[in-house]
DNA sequence: CCAATTCATAGCAATATGGTATGAATTAGA
DNA sequence: TCTAATTCATACCATATTGCTATGAATTGG
């Protein structure tokens, strides 16, 4: 039930992003660098978060990615579901039409509410509440930085 | 964000231990037999659920497990933890102190919160809503036979 | 044209998953 | 007391997944 590095580096890449790309876009060798993670890792994440449609790519010279909406409109689900494939601890919470045992068994209710629960609590913190408490947390820390 | 084989077939060893220990103990032969599973896998399986307190061993002829507590008292997060190691999406959601960047991680909320919507719908289902669920399942089952 | 960039794919080491195999320890019942 | 049935404890192994590296083609601003 663990998140994997492309949930988590996921998340990270769509904060850097939000948090950068007031002039034009962000590219990959920057988000590395300020992220610590390899650039070449990091490029096959954010293929699969354009694919996802969450951002954009700008090709060429002075490219790179910008998101796709505003990070009000971007939820912590979308971006997990992108990088993780899926967020149903069995597949047949997402399409019970998956499996053809779904009628008489037991334990799909169980998979279906734990679903549920995820997907709500997931799908109700967007990338701005994120934004937002990174920019709290920063202030603090400069705040404290002075004090000293 | 997936459940392993461990955690489902977790819940279907004591599903099955728990219809069939009217009169005694289940050893793992009849479960695997009746469950469909490798009775040696089975058996990793269940001595994790004996190590968690959910089921009590009895050695030897005639030995089996049983349930150490009646079924209302035992929910699918408390099996579901056992067999899963988990059901935190990251370790520092159940412990925070284990990680030393806990307060200025701008994700932490995030696991938190996913990590408590999973314990709270996990945590209010038990094992005997499933014993129940699977009793009507039959009896709807058995019906239809006999209507045919 | 060229340097900076994304895009596409292949490969690979480490770890986790899903088992199998072997045999010792325990014990009810003949 | 023997024996068959059972759990307990390890060790092993094949396959899949994860996390990451490498190479090079395609695209484009300057």
């Amino acid at each position: 039930m663990k998140v994997s590095t492309k949930g988590r580096y996921g998340l990270r890449i769509m904060l850097d992003i939000a948090l950068n790309s007031e002039n034009g876009c962000v590219s990959i060798k920057d988000i590395a660098e300020r992220e610590q993670l390899s650039d070449k890792y990091l490029e096959q994440i954010i293929s699969t978060l354009v694919k996802a449609d969450l951002v954009s790519s700008v090709r060429g010279a002075r490219g790179g990615y910008k998101l796709k909406r505003e990070a009000a409109l971007i939820s912590v689900a979308d971006i997990l579901k992108a990088t993780e494939g899926s967020l149903a601890p069995m597949s047949c919470a997402e399409d019970n039409g998956s499996c053809e045992r779904y009628c008489d068994c037991v334990f799909s209710f169980v998979w279906e509410e734990m679903y549920k629960a995820v997907m709500d609590t997931a799908g109700h913190i967007t990338l701005n509440d994120i934004v937002e408490r990174s920019r709290k947390l920063h202030t603090v820390i400069e705040k404290e930085e002075t004090e000293l």
